[in-house]
DNA sequence: CGCGAAGTTCTTGTATACAAGCACCTGTCG
DNA sequence: CGACAGGTGCTTGTATACAAGAACTTCGCG
């Protein structure tokens, strides 16, 4: 029933940008050089700055400018609290017979990410397509939608820790710990092994916050910075 | 900084209206009507009527129309497992020395809730405030933006609950016992306590569901009705 | 040289015009 | 009577025009 329309395309277009810092945080954004890039009118490219303005990606200023939200490390913690209580809640609404489906999904996941010499890319994809099944085994695979639209900052944040070094393959043998625990029936296990994984990522955002600061906000009352304006041309 | 635009005021009186059942779940919106009896042009509504699609509050279909979704049960789930997880967790989270003010706000809206006779209305916003506050007290306020978000659907849910019969007068009482819980440093009985008190909430709204099943969605391709068009006039 | 005020040019917010499509109504034909 | 074809008026999607404001540049003045 539904169309098409080019504001679905603009809006996953530009999220992917930010999210994956291609577009910058900080960066500053115009309606009018968007909209000429992609070959649209305003239209549609506003209405995606207005939803990526309601996840908190995008800052937009009236009259004055939108910009790429820096990441916030109030908003970082507050995405790792609550991801933190829906994963651990859902290990503890799992049912007693798994769906063999989604542990075969996950099965195939896992083997993908030990394969190693994967793109950092890829192994982001298969990092959220494995938490996410795995809150689909408790059958609240839905919640994830608004844990992943509440998690930019957080997603950034671990992006800018990954790019500097290491390898995923600590976080690869955490899921594999927490994978095993599940299928065993064991969830206190798989509890605790949640928990030190989930802890294990947003540990390394500190880290990353030292060496690069520019790239966080520092307060709320962030003063946005205008392009320099070309005047003779 | 940020001057007053008009597609706040009109998104956030139209998500009154839908949360609020002033717009009854499953009526047909128009851009052009709503933007006539409001008195403004079509752009700020319809940015708006984007916002709350994204929150699923509203259902925009294509060169079809626009309709107030129908109350999810999935959705009311959904956010049921999301709020009780995080609203648990934060307990565990609690500091030693709670902050004195929050603790006064607290102790002031419960007082109101106690005061009896009030309107229903009056008691929804005195619930979200305490709720809110709660999660204040571990220092994840910010993260109740999120669940608030993603609860439309539940909330719509328990107030045609509550618009059915019962005085708030059982919910009250269970507030107190969840407060004098906190204030007392008990977790583990706050933790049952809370978690008594919102699947009461919960299990309220299964019972309306059987009473008024128009107002809910049956399945995923709901399909929208369209006022009868008037010809001749 | 310092400083203030006006001007320029960008920004987003709002209003409006046009385009494309769906659903209903109705007339027509078998 | 039934069914199909076309008209009609609504719907949202997109493009464009105009308005208001903020920040930077620059000019003028003391």
């Amino acid at each position: 029933m539904n169309g098409r329309t080019s504001r679905r395309d603009i809006y996953l277009k530009l999220r992917h940008m930010v999210l994956t810092l291609e577009l910058a945080p900080g960066a500053a954004l115009s309606e009018n050089e968007l909209a000429a890039s992609l070959a649209v009118s305003r239209t549609p490219v506003r209405e995606s700055l207005i939803l990526l303005a309601q996840e908190g990606l995008v800052q937009v200023f009236p009259k004055v400018g939108s910009f790429v939200s820096r990441v916030d490390p109030a908003q970082v913690a507050d995405a790792q609290f609550l991801r933190e209580a829906v994963e651990l809640a859902s290990l503890h609404a799992l049912p007693e017979r798994l769906d063999p489906a989604v542990v075969e999904d996950l099965r195939v996941n896992l083997d993908r990410q030990k394969r190693g010499a994967l793109d950092l890319e890829e192994f982001f994809e298969l990092d959220e397509a494995f938490h996410q099944n795995l809150m689909r085994l408790s059958g609240h695979g839905n919640v994830w939608t608004t844990v992943a639209a509440a998690k930019g900052h957080l997603d950034r944040a671990r992006r800018l820790g990954l790019h500097e070094n290491v390898s995923p393959a600590a976080f690869v043998a955490q899921h594999h710990e927490i994978f095993e625990a599940i299928v065993g029936g064991d969830v206190p296990r798989a509890h605790t092994a949640m928990r030190t994984h989930l802890r294990a990522v947003f540990s390394d955002i500190e880290r990353i916050r030292a060496h690069s600061p520019e790239l966080f906000a520092t307060d709320a009352s962030s003063v946005p910075v205008r392009r320099n304006i070309v005047v003779w041309e």
